[in-house]
RNA sequence: GCCGCGUUGGUCAAGGGGUUAAGACGCCUCCCUUUCACGGAGGAAUCACGGGUUCGAAUCCCGUACGUGGUACCA
């Protein structure tokens, strides 16, 4: 084991829009880990589906890690030692590893077309086969460089026929994989297929870039979700015959996270059906023009996606639940990753934004804030908003609850809550009212204290409870029975729009 | 079908031979507040099943069931 090595790690999504809150899970393990070992994260794009390329996914994907506070210290954007990071512009150094492969024995050509694989599953069903996989039963019948002479496979070469190249699989091996967080898993070679690992049109497969890629980038640790475990036993082929084992990096398989009913991987479309987002941030589909809601818009901090991300699959042992990200990077261990799936839950996920809510300074919500309710038709201008965030943020669960809980000290209530006063309202209180209005306009401090005492006196020389008479100023100021305490909210309004509302509400009974 | 992985309340989970099987979310009750929250105090609710091993199993072993991932010239 070479202990000295420094940390390199990798997160290396496919551009083809959306970054799923599994993905930016597998970004923030590998970023803890990074800077726990004062490694480096490095962000590499495998783009080399052509076919699945989509107009501004990649920019997307930077879009969210920044704002995930996730950025990595070497990518394609920002350039680093082992660039290109884009597999799309690494595309010459894979062909040579694959020929090397073939030229070794461990790969060869095959030139079947689609169709001839299709018959070829066709005719295994139909024989009741239980592999319907092109492997070591099944090459012999088909049109590659071992099934076929080596004049012939020369001649087609020549003639330029389309071809992919396949690792080629010797059965009756035990592959064993060392997973960092599920130890041993083995697996038998004879039911590993011969995967293509170069496409016809040049480009590598998944399985022949990471290793590739890994290598040359000297990935010492390869974190990734569950999903990719059946196809360990290639990667781990590929790196014993191109690279050694001794260089090969470490796996960790990250559990998936659930859908939270039914069972199966949670994807876009249940957040979709369910209500809640799955992506990161919006994304807009540049084809559909479909928008899929993401984690910021909905009105998350990145501080508690990062923490409710953290907490799905892994936890300090300890009762904590919120952690900040320097805690995080100090606590995290890959032993304590969890083995399975966890099913996700959005009021779990909500409760983690209300913690980090309530514990955020003003100052640190002020300038989202104030994005959020400009864009929604709210000039905070002439108000502290400031002291109006420390006065309601405990009920803000999501960063869009302060549209509503703010609304009020900005624009006055068009109608008030009648119902809920009327029955309480009587000549005297209106009398009560009234002669509110000149106590008021005379006051000469405005602040809760004085207000509230103003109140209260002018309550006593009425003889009715003052809890009553609160409630109905409360509704007259606010519009209804919510809110921080009724004198703060005058103390915020101040005296004319206090006064005003007074007026206002009077006349509405 | 085949291969891999998993299974502690509704959900997230601690616990890895002896525990009254933590804690959190959600739900319910009460207190605080003549509002809504916040906060506080309680409550209901769990070791998939069957065999072993053992004085003793949620914990170890083997089966079974169920779930899930993969089985593409997608990642």
């Amino acid at each position: 084991m070479e202990t000295n090595k420094q940390v390199r790690v990798r997160f290396a999504p496919s551009p083809t829009g959306g970054l799923h809150l599994g993905g930016v899970r597998t970004v923030l393990y590998n970023y803890l880990f990074a800077r726990q070992h004062n490694g480096k994260f490095i962000l590499r794009i495998e783009d080399t589906d052509q076919t699945r390329f989509v107009e501004g996914a990649e920019q997307y994907i930077y879009d969210c890690l920044h704002w995930c506070g996730l950025t990595p210290d070497e990518s394609p954007l920002t350039g680093g030692p082992f660039a290109p990071y884009r597999q799309s512009e690494r595309k010459p150094i894979y062909y040579n590893y694959a020929l090397q492969l073939v030229k070794a024995g461990y790969a060869y050509y095959a030139f079947d077309t689609p169709e001839e694989l299709e018959a070829m599953r066709e005719r295994l069903k139909a024989a009741n086969s239980h592999s319907l996989q092109y492997d070591h039963h099944s090459r012999m019948g088909m049109r590659n460089s071992i099934s076929l002479s080596e004049e012939e496979t020369i001649q087609l070469l020549e003639n330029g026929t389309p071809f992919v190249i396949r690792i080629k699989i010797q059965p009756n091996e035990t592959v064993i994989c060392n997973d960092l967080i599920r130890g041993e898993i083995h697996f038998d070679t004879s039911a590993v297929d011969d995967k293509v690992l170069l496409k016809a049109d040049g480009m590598p497969t998944y399985h022949l870039a990471v290793v590739v890629d890994d290598y040359l980038m000297q990935i010492t640790h390869a974190f990734r979700g569950e999903e990719w475990l059946p196809s360990a036993p290639i990667h781990i082929l590929l790196w014993q015959y191109l690279f050694g084992l001794d260089n090969m990096v470490k796996w960790a398989h990250l559990p998936l996270i659930l859908k939270p009913d039914g069972n199966g991987k949670l994807s876009k479309r249940d957040g979709d059906r369910l209500g809640f987002p799955v992506y990161a941030m919006n994304w807009t589909d540049p084809v559909t023009g479909e928008l899929t809601k993401g984690f910021k818009e909905t009105g998350f901090l990145p501080e508690a996606f990062n923490n409710l991300l953290s907490q799905l699959g892994w936890n300090d042992g300890t009762e904590q639940e919120i952690f900040s990200m320097s805690e995080l990077i100090e606590k995290f261990s890959l032993q304590r990753v969890h083995i399975s799936g966890a099913k996700f839950d959005f009021e779990k996920a909500k409760w983690f934004n209300h913690e980090w809510i309530k514990s955020a300074s003003a100052k640190r919500l002020l300038p989202d804030i104030t994005t959020l309710l400009n864009n929604n038709g709210i000039d905070t201008g002439n108000k502290n908003l400031f002291e109006i965030i420390d006065l309601i943020k405990d009920r803000c669960t999501l960063l869009t609850d302060f549209i509503e809980h703010t609304r009020y000290f900005f624009i006055p209530p068009k109608t008030i809550d009648v119902a809920s006063i009327a029955q309480k309202w009587d000549e005297k209180k209106k009398t009560f009212f009234e002669s509110l209005i000149p106590i008021f306009e005379k006051a000469e401090e405005w602040n809760s204290i004085t207000i509230e005492t103003l109140f209260k006196a002018h309550a006593s020389t009425h003889e009715i409870k003052i809890g009553e008479l609160q409630m109905i100023l409360r509704v007259f100021l606010v519009g209804c029975k919510a809110g921080p305490g009724v004198f703060h909210i005058t103390t915020i309004l101040g005296k004319e729009d206090t006064i005003n509302r007074i007026i206002s509400g009077i006349k509405q009974l």
